[in-house]
RNA sequence: GGGGGAAUGUCCCGAGCGGCAAAGGGGGCGGACUGUAAAUCCGCUGGCUUAGCCUUCGCAGGUUCGAGUCCUGCUUCCCCCA
């Protein structure tokens, strides 16, 4: 973004200082809206899983930022894009799913927004939206009389997305153009209904975005704004949120708090402050201080991250019952009975049971023959030792003194088996 | 419409004289070292009831003791000519 810019609203203020702006169509245009407080932003979300996960972490922020400074924010469900397919960075067109799994997905991924924002019919309350609404109805010739006509074909291919995809001699559907025309539209739409003014939204968003101011201009619309955020990878180039166990799902029931404690724990040093930034509340002097922590004593700062995003999403009394947890399992080297647990039947495990079959049971690892190999690599552990024998029985004598056992998969990830 | 090429391990890229569970990367997982970090080094990276068995190289047939590899047809993609 450009640098010398120094914004008078709140709204742009902070996201300045934390991080969150990539681009921007008209800083000083967005400014004036902030801090008139007529500012309406929406950012559409696709309803391709039953829950979002870690990379649509810092699009929910700017929302609840922008709620906080005084504008209206409006997450908008994609419940009608989705089911045509954003093929966009996809070398394969992505398969078509069936209109009851995204109404499902929908219901579960809404339920993440009441976190962040406050909903209502206030002025600064948030509106929940769903493109279904306007888009399932639309009819084709129509559409293409009245919105298609202002769509210029030069323009859309001479955007970047569409240019490197023919000069790699890559794929480009028809469906992909009818993506972007959608979204262009959503936007269009959204200003007419619901005087939004603002689309947000990853870098990757960019061109679909601006296709949609364009497509205002030409409609008559009030003029309308862009504002991306970075494209999140970890210091080492990463993906966000994307391990091989799993994406970093939001929604508790795919992903225990626990667990998403550890993934803030696990921040690499290099991050620390921005995510500080980006995914926790706190005021930016205590961030500088976290930050400037060095060497073993960073640790602290990623605590404070891990229970400050977990707080965010689960409530101050999850997180902090994950930070314990975790503080009980890696510093006192104790069982915390609150790890992940596993129920077995109090007489199978009487019987003894094979530790191949348990670790796959505990989803540690996926297969009996990961198992086996987990083992020749010293990787599976019951009760913080190292199985050697793949062979061995569980039973009534591994229990501990807190009545489960305790099964690792390398040193971080635990699971408790508990008889019932 | 004519001619030429391509499809490989269900994460990706990619080698593969008829003996192949199939080279090599990347990514991931585990081990060592650390600080639950990074970097580095080492191991692993189809499934199972594991001295063995089963399933994999776009799809369907065929040749062969034996096919990822050869033949035929089909599908999809790319390139050149029209």
């Amino acid at each position: 973004m450009s640098t010398d810019f120094k914004p008078q609203s709140d709204f742009l203020n902070v996201l300045t200082q934390r991080g969150y702006i990539h681009q921007c169509s008209d800083l000083e245009g967005v400014d004036a809206k902030a801090k008139s407080g007529d500012l309406t932003a929406y950012i559409g979300f696709d309803c391709t899983a039953r829950s979002l996960h870690v990379g649509s972490l810092v699009q929910i922020m700017m929302l609840h930022w922008l709620q906080q400074t005084g504008g209206k924010p409006v997450p908008l469900m994609g419940g009608g894009t989705t089911r045509v397919g954003d093929p966009s960075g996809k070398d394969e067109s992505r398969k078509m799913l069936s209109l009851d799994d995204i109404e499902a997905n929908k219901l579960g991924i809404k339920q993440v927004f009441s976190k962040f924002l406050t909903f209502g019919e206030g002025k600064t309350d948030a509106l929940m939206l769903d493109n279904a609404e306007w888009l399932t109805t639309l009819n084709y010739i129509d559409f293409l009389r009245d919105v298609g006509k202002h769509f210029s074909v030069n323009r859309m291919m001479s955007m970047d997305s569409v240019k490197m995809r023919l000069e790699r001699d890559q794929e480009l559907s028809f469906i992909e153009f009818n993506y972007m025309c959608l979204q262009a539209y959503d936007f269009v739409e959204l200003s007419r209904r619901y005087g939004v003014n603002l689309q947000m939204g990853g870098s990757d968003q960019w061109g679909n975005i601006v296709t949609g101011i364009d497509l205002g201009r030409r409609m008559g619309r009030p003029q309308l704004y862009a504002l991306t955020s970075p494209l999140l990878t970890t210091a080492s180039g990463a993906k966000m949120g994307k391990t091989a166990a799993g994406a970093i799902w939001l929604n508790e029931d795919m992903l225990s708090v626990y667990d998403y404690w550890q993934f803030w724990r696990n921040t690499e040093d290099a991050d620390v402050g921005r995510f500080l930034r980006l995914f926790t509340l706190l005021p930016m002097d205590e961030i500088h201080r976290l930050e400037a922590l060095q060497g073993a004593e960073i640790n602290e700062a990623k605590k404070i991250l891990a229970t400050q995003a977990t707080a965010l999403m689960h409530g101050t009394e999850k997180a902090e019952a994950a930070a314990e947890t975790a503080r009980k399992t890696f510093e006192e080297g104790a069982v915390a009975t609150s790890l992940p647990t596993i129920d077995i039947a109090a007489d199978e495990l009487r019987a003894g049971v094979g530790v191949l079959g348990i670790f796959v049971k505990a989803g540690l690892v996926a297969s009996t023959g990961e198992a086996r190999r987990q083992i020749k690599g010293g990787g599976l552990r019951v009760n913080d030792v190292a199985i050697a024998d793949e062979r061995a029985n569980l039973n009534e004598a591994n229990l501990t003194s807190e009545g489960v056992v305790k099964l690792s998969l390398g040193k971080k990830k635990h699971v408790l088996l508990k008889p019932v």
